[in-house]
DNA sequence: AAGTTACTTTATAAAGC
DNA sequence: GCTTTAAAAAGTAACTT
């Protein structure tokens, strides 16, 4: 009895959080081996934890986004790993700075092909995008949950947009029995 | 006063002139694809509506008059790829994309997907293929649709794939370079719509 | 012809142009 | 709008072997 809201995978989790203390980026990225830090090209100094992977973006604002994460676990391991390497510079540090996840990028497996031409017109053209000479995925834009999902012709699907776990499991049960209901999910 | 009257004479002179460019924009795109004046008109009614809905503001002009002319040819079931339109386009393929897909969605255009079928005539033409080729390919889209094939496949490349098939099961032999030159895509996409497709029909 | 790499789409924060 | 970062999906393209 394999639901396709079992096949839900986490692949990308991006938060942001502040440490409440402006800092020097040039010194920053001086002090911190494997950090990159380009300013003609963007303002945050980029840094990459190794487990969990993750990739940090840091601003001289003491303002951080964390990416890359495989689970919201994962994005407050890595960032308490920053947090502490930057103490360990002498950087002040709130001692539990807020942790905000902005999005959640899951990817699922409906388990039947499908037919994007009807889904296109069945889902209804005005709430879909598909182009297939530009991207072979339909994008669906649903309310309710509010995410954005893209589903292929081989059935598997990614859900994004979403800012909790569940949000990528209601889209799931959603978008299956909308499919079921138009009965394209053969 | 007189200085905010000489103003508005101004933005409407120049919002003129900017309806005239992109007009003649269309116009001049329309002439190098070599679409019927009807495609022509339904472009310049979709550029006033976008500029209607100030949908232009953010956008270039030569950016919103190309996407409507690809929007009208698509309306109109006389398709071009967006490569074909990008070509006679001082606009980056990219934005035009991009900025069909703005136009589309605001002013519910709700165009459906394009159809492969309505490459054939053309690049079947363009190529030399006779009638009979033209609806083997039209047959072999049509077959191979049905079974699910086209999800999210370019339509040019699946049409492209057809005439190619098509054009050797109809002994009048067009090589994989030809299709591909005319339709704009790689021989390597050919080979492999091809491949699905003549299993699709039963032949292998 | 096969293999690799890279680009297309979606969302999202950050600071600045 | 753009810049950067991450990740998935599948198609297409441009290289190299």
């Amino acid at each position: 009895m394999s639901s396709p809201a079992d096949s839900i995978e986490i692949q990308n989790v991006v938060a942001s959080t502040g440490i409440g203390q402006e800092l020097d980026l040039e010194a920053l990225a001086e002090d911190l081996p494997g950090a990159d830090f380009n300013p003609d090209n963007f303002p945050g100094l980029v840094y990459r934890t190794q487990s969990p992977k993750a990739a940090a973006l840091i601003f001289r604002s003491g303002k951080i986004v964390c990416t890359g994460a495989k689970s919201i676990d994962d994005v407050h391991e890595a960032l308490g790993i920053i947090f502490e390497k930057l103490r360990d510079l002498t950087i002040p540090v709130e001692d539990d700075p807020e942790i905000t996840v902005q999005n959640i990028v899951s990817s699922a497996d409906l388990g039947h092909n499908l037919n994007l031409n009807a889904l296109a017109i069945g889902l209804g053209l005005e709430d879909v995008e598909y182009e297939p000479e530009q991207f072979p995925g339909l994008v669906y834009r649903m309310d309710e949950p509010d995410v954005v999902i893209l589903l292929f012709g081989s059935g598997k699907i990614v859900i994004t947009g979403g800012k909790r776990t569940e949000d990528a499991q209601e889209a799931v049960e959603q978008i299956v029995e909308r499919i079921e209901g138009l009965g394209l999910l053969s | 006063r007189l200085r905010k009257w000489q103003e508005r004479i101004r933005t409407k002179d120049a919002g003129e002139r900017n309806l005239q460019f992109a007009l003649s924009e269309v116009d001049r795109m329309a002439s190098a694809l070599g679409v019927p004046r009807s495609v022509r008109e339904v472009a310049s009614v979709i550029y006033r509506r976008a500029l209607n809905e100030d949908l232009i503001r953010g956008r270039s002009i030569e950016g919103v008059a190309t996407a409507a002319l690809y929007a009208a040819c698509r309306q109109e079931g006389i398709p071009r790829s967006l490569d074909e339109v990008a070509e006679v386009s001082r606009v980056p393929q990219k934005e035009i994309g991009r900025t069909y897909r703005y136009i589309s969605q605001e002013l519910g255009l709700e165009l459906k997907p394009v159809d492969p079928k309505q490459f054939v005539p053309r690049f079947a033409s363009e190529l030399g293929l006779s009638e009979e080729v033209q609806s083997k390919a039209t047959e072999i889209i049509d077959v191979s649709a049905e079974q699910g094939l086209l999800s999210g496949k370019s339509p040019t490349g699946f049409a492209a794939a057809a005439i190619y098939a098509a054009s050797l099961l109809c002994n009048e032999k067009k090589t994989q370079r030809e299709v591909a030159d005319v339709a704009q895509v790689t021989e390597v996409t050919i080979r492999n719509r091809y491949q699905e497709q003549i299993e699709a029909m039963g032949f292998r």
